[in-house]
DNA sequence: CGATTTCAATAACGTATGTTACATGGCGCA
DNA sequence: TGCGCCATGTAACATACGTTATTGAAATCG
């Protein structure tokens, strides 16, 4: 299990008393499952009951049209949830599926109406990350329609770069990457083929190395550059604070 | 002025008791601001203030990329809530421009705080919205990963009507489209030359009467399957209601 | 009310990316 | 330890869409 992912995420936004601490801690233990790698966690046209909270592993977000064209609409990497408050709506519009073997913990309606009436701390940091996903949405919007092939490609592994790095899950200049180029090509909207013929591009000017499943990124300023990347939609800094320069802090979820 | 489009479309979801029509009612006419046509509301960069509320009029969020590249990511029709919230974060990610002339009223944080903590319809109601500008946000990066230019376009005038529709703002089957072939190119990634091309097309299908200013859609049902669209991710429907049937409801808002 | 800009329409031509096909490599599993 | 499967890599060819350019019509403005 790893709440500390979430932990580490919201309290660069929002610092969290010890109740706070402890509420998310009860919450992230109660209803815990597991399943294994590459198997749909909920399927489009459910009725959600919970909101899920990944505590490991990587797990995406897709649509699919009725013949079977599939679009990745988003990346859920540990500390990451699902959908504040999707048990209000009929019928979920998508589906998730896991990439890795995957923990999460399920949410009910009754923690967030709990957490609504008494942890004021913890709503704002849930509205954050709220907020935050939907810029990102949009973002993937931006390079769909506007970014080339390569600059897609270079745009969509700053962020997950980045990400990881937020949630305390980058060893130096690499990390691991269970994404296979069939995924990039569903989330990037290219073709396998071509998916392929952009990595060879982006190895070739050493902006990454991409090798089983690790990948390395030597100089993030390089890949930011080739993907025009402009970090500011991440939303990682807060009154002042800014997240970018945090190199390794203090364990905060250990306490 | 027209607070009606939003009730209206709240009151899809949520029965709002005739304390929060005073409210919203208040809120909607305290702080209200006029813009003209094709003029930029709020800039990338900037500390976000109030939340915006559209009450008449069209307009859009965009994103530009440094070399000029432009990307339409959603578009606000009246009715429309600009982010519920976006007050926590510390700068605009993006940009929002009128279309035609607009009239907004802003909401403020105090407001927000008030409504949270007292009045729970509008919480929720304003949480559906907020789940609802996801699902479509998804759905266009559906749309500009997988569908075509033709199904593209014609998804997006689907979206387009039924939102229109259910802000009471469609007559028979027609309404007013003020967005040119250039808005259109912007917000579906293609050039504006195939856009006109693509438009053409659906023409001659005839699957749209679209002249000057106005749209008219003479076969919801087969511009539909054109787009491959599926209403779903609208989430038009909440505990059995079934808003696709609502002709033309009682004028919510008059009272 | 003519001048000027914006928008729509169409044509000719260019290219980024898709498609199909097949070969190679790594890795789990019997 | 070898079989089989899935992921990666590469080549040849196809196409949906982009680009540039020009024209006329329709708004907009001084």
């Amino acid at each position: 299990m790893s709440l500390a992912s979430l932990v580490r995420k919201l309290e660069q936004f929002v610092r969290l008393s010890p109740v706070d601490h402890a509420i998310l801690n009860r919450a992230s233990s109660e209803r815990v499952r597991h399943f294994g790698p590459r198997v749909d966690i909920v399927r489009e046209g459910e009725k959600p009951k919970d909101v899920h909270l990944i505590l490991s592993g990587w797990a995406y977000r897709y649509k699919q049209l009725e013949d079977g064209r599939r679009q990745v609409v988003s990346f859920f990497l540990p500390g990451d949830i699902c959908d504040v408050n999707v048990f209000i709506l009929r019928e979920m519009d998508h589906s998730i599926g896991t990439i890795t073997a995957v923990s999460i913990a399920d949410l009910s309606r009754e923690f967030f109406d709990r957490v609504a009436a008494e942890h004021p701390r913890i709503v704002t940091a849930f509205w954050w990350e709220t907020l935050v996903n939907a810029a990102i949405q949009r973002e993937w919007t931006m390079s769909l329609g506007q970014r080339t092939a390569l600059e897609r490609m270079a745009h969509l592994l700053c962020e997950i770069w980045l990400r990881l790095r937020l949630a305390g899950l980058t060893q130096g200049d690499s990390c691991d990457f269970p994404l296979t180029q069939g995924d990039l090509a569903d989330a990037t909207g290219l073709s396998k083929v071509h998916v392929n013929r952009t990595l060879q591009e982006l190895r070739a000017d050493g902006l990454i190395v991409l090798k089983g499943k690790t990948l390395a990124v030597p100089n993030l300023d390089r890949l930011m550059r080739a993907g025009l990347f402009n970090p500011n939609y991440l939303h990682m800094d807060h009154e002042g604070r800014q997240l970018d320069v945090v190199a390794t802090p203090p364990d905060a979820a250990a306490g």
